[in-house]
DNA sequence: AGCGGGATTTTCT
DNA sequence: GAAAATCCCGCTT
């Protein structure tokens, strides 16, 4: 039981909610997620891996899910910041976004790649027998690699089995800045980030 | 090293 | 009915 103390000020009691520096636009907040850190828990082991690359989506973009509105798919994208969405692709593929912004705007950053750190044996199996930066260096091979389906859809990322754990802003210099891959829609805005020379960024 | 096709399901027109 | 925020394999240079 958490007692109320006299003298405290209220925001030294309560946890911040640091997902609330996952801003629109989705750009912002794509670079805010470079470097930072998903926790997975799978069959009872952790694997931790960080961000190395991302894209932005958000409603004013005719490359987004979320541009033509809610739908019964894209309603988690307009959610709040913080929760997780996944969609299936290509009759095969899931792939695992951030969503950001504020809740009735439709936001969310496209996990691209990830480094692991660590537990790469889990990973292998995972992919087949795959090592290295095939692991991992492309956004449905991260999703394989680390067991995220449709099941995870909606998943508040503050909770087990995946927490996303927010790093130090990446400083300008570290990060490239390019266009998108595998669109067809406003494929010339440069939204897509990724951490400069490393080796699991999907497309150099 | 680069190109082409197949896999296979959800979503919207 | 077609396209899709992809990946993998096999064939050709």
């Amino acid at each position: 039981m958490i007692s109320k103390s006299k003298n405290a000020s209220l925001s030294t009691i309560l946890p911040v909610d640091s997902f609330k520096e996952l801003t629109a636009p989705a750009s912002n907040a794509a670079k805010r997620l470079l470097d930072c850190i998903f926790e997975r828990e799978i069959d009872g082991e952790l694997v931790r891996v960080r961000i190395v690359e991302t894209e932005a989506y958000d409603q004013t973009d005719a490359a987004s899910h979320s541009y033509k509105g809610r739908s019964q798919r894209t309603d988690i994208m307009f959610g709040p910041a913080g929760y997780l969405y996944v969609y299936f692709t290509y009759g095969m593929h899931y792939c695992a976004n951030v969503v950001v912004g504020e809740a009735g705007y439709g936001a969310a950053v496209l996990i691209r790649a990830v480094e692991p750190l660590g537990n790469e044996g889990l990973l292998e199996r995972r992919r087949g027998g795959k090592s290295g930066i095939e692991l991992t260096n492309g956004p449905a091979k991260l999703c394989q690699a680390l067991g995220i389906n449709k099941q995870l859809n909606g998943h508040n990322l503050r909770e087990a089995p995946l927490r996303l754990v927010l790093a130090p802003q990446l400083s300008s210099e570290a990060i490239v800045t390019t266009r998108r891959v595998g669109i067809s829609q406003a494929k010339d805005v440069l939204w897509r980030f990724y951490v400069k020379d490393n080796s699991f960024v999907s497309v150099k």
